[in-house]
DNA sequence: GAGCACTGC
């Protein structure tokens, strides 16, 4: 007790002092046990510190941002919000929260738990292998002092003080959590990424931290935007941290290449031929583009002959099995003979390697120019993917890739002209170029009811919030006035798209959520149909039970009953695939007369997926996907009846406000029918 | 008759 008081004065570099006090320690041989007043026992846990903390201490202290301490523990100190910027190396990740931890004060008068210090990650590995690293770093076992928390997964306990945890996790915790209480420290880590996510977080921290003067915020991103972040947080102060990266020599074309892919392989032989040693890695777009690469390149190498030192090339993409994903961390081939020229690694990529994996060891990197990205179109609701000219921010993290472990050289296949006049600065940020139902649901959950004026640091378009909106009205989430109904607070709580949280929430009353909670899933993963030599996918099975236990205790937790019809009665189907059409009714396609299906109201024309498992064109389907490749396909359908349209969703179908069309006549006709039918059965 | 950029709750 005494001890903890004490170290809590002093406040700043609590960790030299006792490094020095170590020495001494040891050379005065006094008992290296915590006795309450050993500087050699550790703050957060009580026991003495192992060998291993002080080694790694001195090895932590080379970092460069291990040169600021000071400097950031006064800014910190003296501001409620503060951005750091520093690039790859700097150790901000794994520092900063440490620093923190040692300057402000956590505990709370009921001693039962403490406040802790978040810090985000935008990817569940990195939270979970940053947050072992600094477990280990603080001598301390990953789940107490520090843990992380992810879905699925709560590593964390009351006595942790630093958590780190996915952005998605922070702002489910805020749907229960307005003010975030149990923080006293909140760090948004790489920024820069802009997810959508971190970007909601953005504007509710901002608005939190009007509310709680006790709070902090500590903004961490990569260099380029570091001014439009100060801007946004009314000026907030900005301490830059220089990484620690070896030179990288840029390259560009003289001439604009007209087919990347055939540059790309050519650049590669020339490496191959004339470059010292050191592995490459190629940025391409997609599964299919880099498999393809994989082959032409492994033929080339192979008609070059044995001049050359022998290439293995590695695929990397992320639907990729793990096991093959590994295959990018194996050696060169080494020499085919004593003395003969060295092997090469050559790894062919798609964007997982510009941020989610890290090789070492990489020294030329190929960058010709594109990515496949989303984008948005909010007058036909659909999202797609499609291959666009990436970022000057982009191709500037991926010439860092070949920087790593020694100087690098970086090929881009393009004119350096058209870097610095085509290439937009940023990325476009996630919530620009998405569907935003689920985010203003969750925003509305969060008790923010004009949208229009949240402060988003990149305003989506009217439109989109518009289109939001519409949707989550038809959908009865949001009232007409746009206040989040009984049902769309239980929605919220779904961590599914407002279509699927619509369909399951509702199903107990087609009596069949137990089918609907293993279709919802199912739909939430990826697809163990993909899986023709093993049948299926044990993985993606364990995935998608996982999601199905997650939602099972969200619907016990409201009440919402779990039941089926029985499986030998003429409604088992039946009852699904109307419980399925009351959260998909805005995505259903007519079969016209020509024989081409016309999504309704949108009148997209879309044909079957060929994945689909109907043996016959039914007149009327719901769809789970629109995607949008060689031509406009939907995916996952299944048929539904006219009746049942509209039965279920007659405010969405009401044929007074309808835009003229087959669909139209086809249910109008319905409608009459029924009509005389009612009449009938009166008389 | 075609084929999943990457994340996340």
């Amino acid at each position: 007790m005494g001890m903890e008081r004490k170290r809590k004065v002093s406040l700043f570099d609590v960790v030299d002092d006792t490094c020095v006090s170590a020495k001494r320690a040891k050379t005065n041989g006094f008992a290296v046990h915590g006795n309450g007043t050993n500087p050699l026992v550790n703050r957060w846990n009580g026991r003495p510190y192992s060998k291993r903390y002080l080694e790694i201490l001195e090895k932590r202290k080379t970092l460069p941002v291990w040169h600021q301490k000071e400097e950031f523990l006064q800014a910190l100190k003296a501001n409620q919000t503060l951005i750091l910027v520093g690039e790859t190396g700097s150790g901000k990740t794994t520092q900063i929260p440490q620093f923190v931890l040692e300057a402000v004060e956590l505990e709370i008068p009921d001693k039962r738990r403490k406040f802790m210090v978040a810090c985000t990650q935008p990817r569940r590995v990195a939270a979970m292998s940053v947050s072992r690293r600094v477990a280990e770093e603080m001598d301390v076992n990953i789940g107490e002092e520090v843990g992380y928390s992810i879905r699925f997964e709560d590593c964390s306990s009351s006595r942790t003080v630093l958590k780190y945890l996915t952005d998605g996790t922070l702002l489910r915790e805020a749907m229960a959590d307005p003010l975030l209480e149990r923080y006293k420290v909140i760090i948004l880590d790489e920024a820069h990424e802009r997810t959508l996510a971190t970007d909601v977080l953005f504007g509710l921290l901002k608005e939190v931290l009007k509310n709680r003067p006790d709070l902090k915020l500590v903004v961490m991103s990569a260099t380029l935007e570091a001014e439009k972040f100060q801007g946004y947080f009314y000026g907030a102060p900005l301490m830059k941290v220089p990484g620690r990266l070896h030179p990288v020599e840029i390259f560009y074309t003289e001439e604009p290449e007209r087919d990347y892919l055939e540059a790309a392989i050519r650049t590669i032989m020339q490496i191959h031929m004339c470059e010292p040693p050191g592995d490459v890695l190629v940025f391409l777009t997609g599964e299919e583009e880099i498999e393809d690469a994989c082959k032409k390149i492994s033929k080339q190498v192979a008609n070059a002959g044995d001049v050359y030192g022998p290439v293995k090339v590695v695929p990397l993409y992320s639907t990729l099995p793990p096991a093959m994903q590994q295959k990018i961390f194996d050696p060169a081939p080494p020499p085919v003979m004593v003395g003969g020229p060295p092997g090469r690694k050559i790894v062919v990529s798609t964007n997982v390697a510009e941020t989610s994996l890290t090789i070492d060891g990489i020294v030329y990197v190929i960058d010709p120019g594109f990515s496949k990205q989303k984008v948005y179109n909010p007058r036909i609701r659909v999202e797609s993917l499609l291959v666009s000219p990436i970022s000057k921010a982009s191709a500037h993290q991926r010439s860092g890739r070949a920087g790593r472990t020694q100087p690098g050289k970086c090929f881009r296949l393009y004119t350096e002209k058209s870097f610095n006049n085509d290439l937009q600065p940023q990325t476009y940020p996630e919530i620009l170029r998405s569907n935003l139902a689920n985010t203003v649901l969750t925003l509305k959950k969060l008790g923010i009811d004009d949208l229009v004026h949240f402060d988003f640091m990149d305003p989506p378009a009217p439109e989109t919030l518009m289109r939001a909106l519409e949707v989550l009205n038809y959908l009865g989430a949001l009232d007409d006035d746009g206040n989040l109904t009984k049902l769309g607070e239980i929605m919220s709580e779904f961590p599914l798209d407002p279509q699927m949280a619509k369909m399951l929430v509702v199903s107990p009353e087609f009596n069949c959520s137990n089918e609907i909670l293993s279709i919802s899933a199912m739909l939430s993963n990826e697809d163990p149909a993909w899986c023709y030599e093993n049948f299926i996918n044990p993985r993606a099975m364990k995935a998608a039970d996982n999601v199905r236990e997650q939602l099972v205790r969200i619907m016990v937790r409201y009440n919402l009953k779990l039941c089926s019809t029985d499986f030998n009665s003429h409604d088992y189907y039946i009852n699904i695939r109307k419980a399925m059409l009351a959260g998909y009714f805005m995505q259903v396609a007519h079969l016209e007369r020509t024989g081409h299906y016309l999504t309704v109201k949108d009148k997209q024309v879309v044909h079957l997926h060929p994945s689909n498992c109907l043996n016959r064109k039914p007149e009327w389907v719901i769809y789970n996907e629109f995607v949008l490749t060689s031509r406009n396909f939907i995916r996952t359908v299944t048929d539904v009846h006219g009746e049942w349209i509209l039965d279920i969703a007659p405010r969405y179908f009401d044929l007074e406000n309808f835009p003229q069309c087959e669909a139209k006549r086809v249910l109008e006709k319905l409608c009459k029918k029924r009509e005389r039918e009612r009449e009938e059965s009166k008389n």
